[in-house]
DNA sequence: GATATGTGCTGCATTTTTTGCAACACCAAC
DNA sequence: GTTGGTGTTGCAAAAAATGCAGCACATATC
């Protein structure tokens, strides 16, 4: 919409630091973008920039108005939606801010499916820690954000939770498949390959191994939990992810780590507070919450859709 | 702000039911105003408009549209306090609808006692019955409601409320004077004089009323406390008022109407759910609310502040 | 049934707004 | 000082919005 240029433009200076680069990304000079915004500052009675030799920073008054804007375009979004949705037409854009543990076979199984009967609906699904994850939420950045124990939790809304036991997995001939359960410190006995401290499954097992002898000595760290499912296939070590994004394997075995020593986490859906979502999106999480739910009922063990 | 313009007129035509006499009143052509509106409608995506041959009306589509502008701009608003005030200018304008009990003492009290600390900052006053006055929270037409007894309560949120007891009013000289508390049923066998069934005075009585023999036979029945103050003086009647309008008057007496008869009812300040108010009105909110809690430790007794 | 009055819409000339170009003034680093 | 960066401004060109006049159509009114 023509209207929010101007705002668009603002966004643009704020990022860039100045002018002359905004300006060249959106293709007009710098001078008609130079009087855009003093125009604007003039209308709305405040400077939003402060000018600096090195260029344009955005004042406290420019971030609320920053905050303004972004919340007005997404909010008109919202209204196209569900125009578009009363007008017959399913159509949208989804985007999601989600964890690693959901890539492999929850969240494209989720689309897919909300696709088959909405293909006029797009998506865009950004990979987050789960601090990212509500960052992305208050800036209008991500619609949902679907992350396992998240941090803040202000202006984060749940829209569904679900717990998740974390699992111990290995390889199929390791020594602990063939046990039915196993218990954290057995684990940690082997060479272990765990996340690192932004994730949620990291941060369980630090909180548990707080009150015990046992202490981490990892064989490897790393963000990657498609890494670590890996990993674990080429040196006998053990590694830790949580029920949702692990699926029969031949080559991998998993095993729940006992509740005793550590609890399970939540997986949670959610939303920025407040803030209605478009249709499309409000469905897509409902589609969501659902499955979630029947993952529940099914007792959160490991299992594709 | 000129980036809504096109959504001002858009609420113009939709308020005057035909481009034209929308284009007269904001002195501009027919023709601009329909080219802007055609021209909106394409980068929307959709009609917002029923051609009927006798003008123009809003379709679901251009509610929703509506509704959007208006709270886009109320945040906007919301957004200027904002910055005024930490640029350390108390400035702003407050717009508020209240019940008519609240004219006479109360309200000017509080307005005048507010602009002594902040003169930048200008008022608004609709009377409005309770239920005018929550349609005009919800459409943005005023910030903050100050109501006895309100209907709906959807979408609106209370921000303070304090009980506020009935009292009967007559003439100093009248025989109901000379009791210290009066039953509803001593009144009633006067001639007497009651709001329409608008108000929540009137509501009070009617449910009360409904579990007794006695019945309403009003002398005169009217839409202005004002008129059932003065009324009084010059019949020998019985009025209904409650006491936050009422102030001390050597030619007016009022005794409260035992609770046993009827309950208090609740004077309410409220805005619209989920709404961030601007400054100014957030603080003049934050004053009423006291001045309500003061009322209310008071005993709820008629007196000026 | 003809007329009159209202509606929204459109082609074209005009006005207003926005933009691009070039130059200027300033600052910091080299 | 020179160089490379910044924001800003005068002026002319381009683009967008507007006003005017007239069209086509529907609904009242006589």
């Amino acid at each position: 919409m023509r209207h929010l240029q101007t705002f668009r433009l603002i966004e643009a200076v704020a990022k860039a630091g100045s002018i002359r680069k905004a300006a060249e990304d959106a293709n007009i000079t710098a001078s008609a973008l130079n009087r855009r915004i003093q125009r604007f500052e003039e209308e709305f009675g405040f400077p939003i920039f402060e000018r600096l030799s090195t260029g344009m920073r955005l004042n406290p008054a420019g971030e609320l108005v920053l905050q303004h804007y972004r919340g007005q375009h997404s909010d008109l979004q919202r209204v196209q939606s569900q125009v578009a949705d009363l007008a017959g037409v399913r159509r949208g854009h989804v985007t999601i801010a989600c964890s690693q543990a959901v890539l492999p076979y929850f969240l494209p199984w989720q689309i897919a499916h909300y696709r088959q009967d909405h293909p006029g609906v797009t998506f865009r699904v950004h990979v987050r820690d789960r601090e990212q994850a509500e960052t992305d939420l208050a800036s209008f950045s991500s619609d949902l954000a679907l992350v396992f124990e998240p941090v803040h939790l202000v202006d984060f809304q749940i829209i569904h939770q679900v717990p998740q036991p974390v699992y111990a997995i290995f390889a199929q001939d390791h020594p602990l498949a063939r046990r039915e359960q196993v218990r954290l410190s057995e684990c940690l006995a082997y060479d272990h390959v765990i996340p690192t401290p932004d994730y949620g499954v990291r941060n369980l097992i630090d909180m548990a191994l707080k009150q015990r002898s046992s202490r981490l000595s990892p064989v490897l760290e790393t963000d990657s939990f498609e890494l670590i499912r890996h990993y674990v296939l080429n040196e006998r070590a053990v590694g830790f992810h949580i029920a949702v994004g692990l699926e029969a394997d031949p080559r991998l075995a998993f095993r729940r780590i006992s509740e005793r020593d550590l609890p399970p986490g939540n997986l949670i859906l959610g939303q920025k507070r407040g803030r209605s979502l478009p249709v499309a999106t409000a469905r897509f999480a409902a589609q969501v919450a659902d499955a979630l739910e029947a993952l529940e009922q099914a007792g959160g063990a490991p299992a594709a859709p």
